[in-house]
DNA sequence: AGAAGCCTCCTACAGGTGTAGTATGATTTT
DNA sequence: AAAATCATACTACACCTGTAGGAGGCTTCT
């Protein structure tokens, strides 16, 4: 499957969060981060059903539209991508960028330590 | 500016690598990974350039093409990006995904271990 | 000098993506 | 039942992206 788009991971959001709706539900729940028209929304679903990103269930009216994957499968291919492509497979040099960039809690912190030792072995 | 395709960081990647260089250079640094056709290296130069990616030195022959932007900007954005599209801002949970799924050196373990404990104070 | 090979410029073209508009049927509200 | 609203299907269209091909000039090997 191919990389998801920025509009596809904002829609499959809000089909991972619903965990699948109608079409006004979903466009209620996208317009006000989006400002989507309606049929922008259904176009994107429709699309992403040709893909094989989403269900529809036509057999219910309104139908009802699913994400076909999970959000951690999406994240774990979206992870391998990014890896690779911006860090040429140094997950070190990765994880050292977003510690040393990014706000962490005290309990995240002893987390990670946790997932350190884990390691050790 | 615009998140960068697949493509371009390849591209920008050999520049990078070189430091700048000619299109011959370019052609062969990327063939091996890409079978890129020396057309196409020049297409995504120049619309790269258009863009604002990369420089063309046109007062020398053969021209000299040259990344307009660091590595680490380039790194520094798409983290950015990522983070938010794909884990929503959460940088702990990604760290977390990464470290459970990529192999870490003993090294770097310790350079994590380093920078979680600078962030203590 | 002629042939062969780079270099650059311009052109092309299909498929994907963002963003709807229109038409038409179904449903709910007055 | 008419009006208003929602849903779905179909159509549209511009711009971006991947991937070159052709033409014409410059260089260099023979």
């Amino acid at each position: 499957m191919d990389k998801l788009s920025d509009r596809e991971w904002t829609v499959l959001g809000a089909l991972w969060d619903t965990g699948g709706a109608e079409l006004g539900q979903l466009v209620a729940a996208l317009r006000p981060a989006t400002g989507w028209n309606r049929n922008t929304v259904l176009t994107y679903l429709t699309r992403m059903e040709a893909k094989g990103l989403v269900t529809i269930d036509k057999k219910v009216s309104p139908h009802i539209y699913r994400a076909l994957l999970s959000r951690e499968d999406c994240r774990a291919q979206e992870r391998h991508s990014f890896l690779h492509r911006v860090y040429q497979g140094s997950a070190g040099d990765l994880i050292a960028a977003f510690l040393k960039e990014e706000a962490i809690s005290p309990q995240e912190r002893d987390e990670l330590r946790r997932l350190l030792d884990e390691m050790e072995v």
